[in-house]
RNA sequence: GGAGAAGUAGCGAAGUGGUCAUAACGCGCCGCACUCGAAAUGCGGUUGUCCGCAAGGGCACGUGGGUUCGAAUCCCACCUUCUCCGCCA
C-alpha cells in the first residue's frame, strides 16, 4: 500500500508508476475523494471539540448541582450531526480503500520498463548448461521410471497438480529441504517453523488480498487461508510491532508447504512438478533498515544463488520489467534454473525488494532512537528454493544415460546414496 | 466442544457513566543532581496516529456495533489469553 500522503502529493509519480505496470486505476476520482474526505474531516472535527468542551460543561453544572437541559439539548443535535457526518465519512473512506489497497508498489528506477516477462533483463549467468550425448529425459518421466514419483495416483487420490514423492523421491525432497536450511541458518538467518494457515489480515498485510484471492485456497466455513508462501506468516510475524533498529536487518528462513489455487493457469505446465496446487519450498524473508535494503536485496538474492551453486545447477539471473513485476514489489530478481527437457531456464527463485509496501499494511516499524519517530521498515524475501522446481532441475540435470540419477555432491550426506537408480 | 476468568503505556496495575488518558501507583528505561566512580537516594522525562502552514483540534482502554448530551465504565457480537472438564496426535 501506498502512503496516501504521498499519492496526494505526488500524483504524477504514481499515474507514471501505473502507467509502467499496465495498470488501469482511475486516480483523478480518487483524488477528488481525498479532497472531500479531508473537507469532512475538518468539518466533523470542528462538531467533536464542541461536544467535548460542552460535555465538560455538563459534567461542572450537575457536580454543583445546577440545571444543564439547555446544554443537553443542544448537544443532541450536535450528536446527530457528527453521526451524520462520521457515516459519509467512512463511506468515503471505505471506497477510498478499495482502490488505494489495489494500487501496486512503484517500481524501482533501476527495474527495466517493459511489457512482461519477455522485457525482463538477464543480469548474470552461472555456468553453461550441460550437453547430453543421449536425448535427456524429462523428470516426469524419469521420476516415473525410477518409481520415485507418482502422479497418477495423485490424481485419483486428491486431483490434477498433485504428487507423491516415493522411496528416494521422498528423500530428496526432504534432504533438500533439511540442506538449504542448514545453509542459510549457518548465514545467519533464524529458523522458523510456521503456521500453514493465516487469517485474513495476513493475507492483506503481505499483499494477497483483497486483489487476489481467487488465487489462494480458502478453508470453507472459516477466515483462514492455506498460505501460498512462507513470506506470509514470516513477515507477519512482526505485524503491529515497533523494532529496534539495531536489531535490524532481520533475517528469517522457514521451510513451508505452499498452496496456490493457479486459477488462470489452466492448461499451463500441465505434467510434472513444475506448477503444482502444493509444493514445498524454503523460503528466506529480510527486515531491513529502508536505506540498507537494495544492498540486502543483493545480499538475499547471492544466499538463493549460493544453494544453486553448491548444488552445480546451471541458472541465469533476470531482473523483471515493470509489467512483469509483482503487486508489492519494487524489485524483482528471478532466479532461473537450466531444465534440459524444457531447452530452457524456469523460474526456481523469485527474491524481491516490497520497500515499504508490506510494512505500511502490517504496519510494522522501527525506531532509530528513544525520541525518535517510528518509521516502516523495509521488507524483502525471496525463495531459497522451491524444492519441487529443484527435484525437478536435478533429475534433469543430473540424469544419466543408463537411466539413473547422480545426486549432487553437496546432498550425499543428506541421501545416504550417489545414485538414484 | 463445555464451564469460568481476564484483555488499559515496555511490564505489573488503578480507574465501574462526567472535572482521571501526555492514564494514579509500582517496576523498567532515559536525563540531571549527589559521588573519585558506582550503588543507594532525590528531581525531571518516557504512547501512537489523523487533520492543519501554524495555533490548535480529533481519534485510540482487545475488535466491531449499540445505548447516552457524554462510555475504559452499561448492552450485544466476535477475537485472543489463562484455568478446569471433555476429546485428541
Amino acid at each position: 500500500m501506498l502512503d496516501l500522503k504521498f499519492v496526494r502529493t505526488n500524483p504524477e509519480i504514481v499515474k507514471e508508476a501505473l502507467a509502467k505496470r499496465h495498470a488501469e486505476i482511475n486516480l483523478d476520482d480518487f483524488l477528488r475523494q481525498e479532497e472531500q474526505r479531508r473537507q469532512l474531516i475538518f468539518e466533523v472535527e470542528k462538531y467533536k471539540a464542541e461536544r467535548n468542551k460542552t460535555s465538560d460543561e455538563v459534567a461542572r453544572l450537575k457536580k454543583n448541582g445546577e440545571n444543564a437541559e439547555h446544554l443537553i439539548s443542544l448537544m443532541r443535535d450536535v450528536g446527530a450531526k457528527i453521526k451524520e457526518l462520521d457515516q459519509k465519512l467512512s463511506e468515503i473512506d471505505n471506497k477510498m480503500q478499495e482502490v488505494l489497497y489495489t494500487i501496486p508498489n512503484i517500481p524501482h528506477e533501476s527495474v527495466p520498463v517493459g511489457k512482461d516477462e519477455k522485457d525482463n533483463l538477464e543480469v548474470r549467468k552461472w555456468e553453461e548448461p550441460r550437453q547430453f550425448n543421449f536425448t535427456p529425459l524429462s523428470h516426469f518421466e524419469l521420476g516415473e521410471r525410477l518409481d520415485i514419483l507418482d502422479f497418477g495416483r495423485a490424481g485419483k487420490v486428491t486431483g490434477a497438480r498433485f504428487t507423491f514423492y516415493k522411496g528416494l523421491g521422498a528423500k530428496l525432497e526432504r534432504a533438500l529441504i533439511n540442506f538449504m536450511l542448514d545453509r542459510h541458518s549457518k548465514k545467519g538467518y533464524t529458523e522458523i517453523f510456521p503456521p500453514f494457515i493465516v487469517n485474513r489480515q495476513s493475507m492483506f498485510g503481505t499483499g494477497q488480498l483483497p486483489k487476489f484471492e481467487q488465487d489462494a485456497f480458502k478453508i470453507e466455513n472459516t477466515e483462514y487461508f492455506l498460505i501460498p508462501t512462507a513470506e506470509v506468516p514470516i513477515t507477519n510475524y512482526h505485524r503491529d510491532e515497533i523494532l529496534d533498529a539495531e536489531k535490524l536487518p532481520l533475517s528469517y528462513c522457514a521451510y513451508s508447504g505452499c498452496f496456490r489455487a493457479e486459477a488462470g493457469a489452466a492448461g499451463r505446465d500441465t505434467r510434472g512438478l513444475i506448477r503444482q496446487h502444493q509444493f514445498n519450498k524454503v523460503e528466506l524473508v529480510k527486515f531491513s533498515l529502508p536505506e540498507n535494503s537494495y544492498q540486502e536485496l543483493e545480499n538475499l538474492t547471492a544466499d538463493a544463488e549460493a544453494i544453486l551453486q553448491e548444488l552445480g545447477l546451471p541458472y541465469r539471473v533476470v531482473v523483471l520489467s515493470s509489467g512483469d513485476l509483482g503487486f508489492s514489489s519494487a524489485k524483482t530478481y528471478d532466479l532461473e534454473v537450466w531444465l534440459p527437457s524444457f531447452n530452457s531456464y524456469r523460474e526456481i527463485s523469485s527474491c524481491s525488494n516490497f520497500e515499504d509496501f508490506q510494512a505500511r499494511r502490517a504496519n510494522i516499524r522501527f525506531r532509530r532512537g528513544l525520541k525518535e519517530k517510528p518509521e516502516y521498515v523495509h521488507t524483502l524475501n525471496g525463495s531459497g528454493l522451491a524444492i519441487g522446481r529443484t527435484v525437478a532441475a536435478i533429475l534433469e540435470n543430473y540424469q544419466q544415460e543408463d537411466g539413473r540419477v547422480k545426486v549432487p555432491q553437496a546432498l550425499q550426506p543428506y541421501m545416504g546414496v550417489q545414485y538414484i537408480e
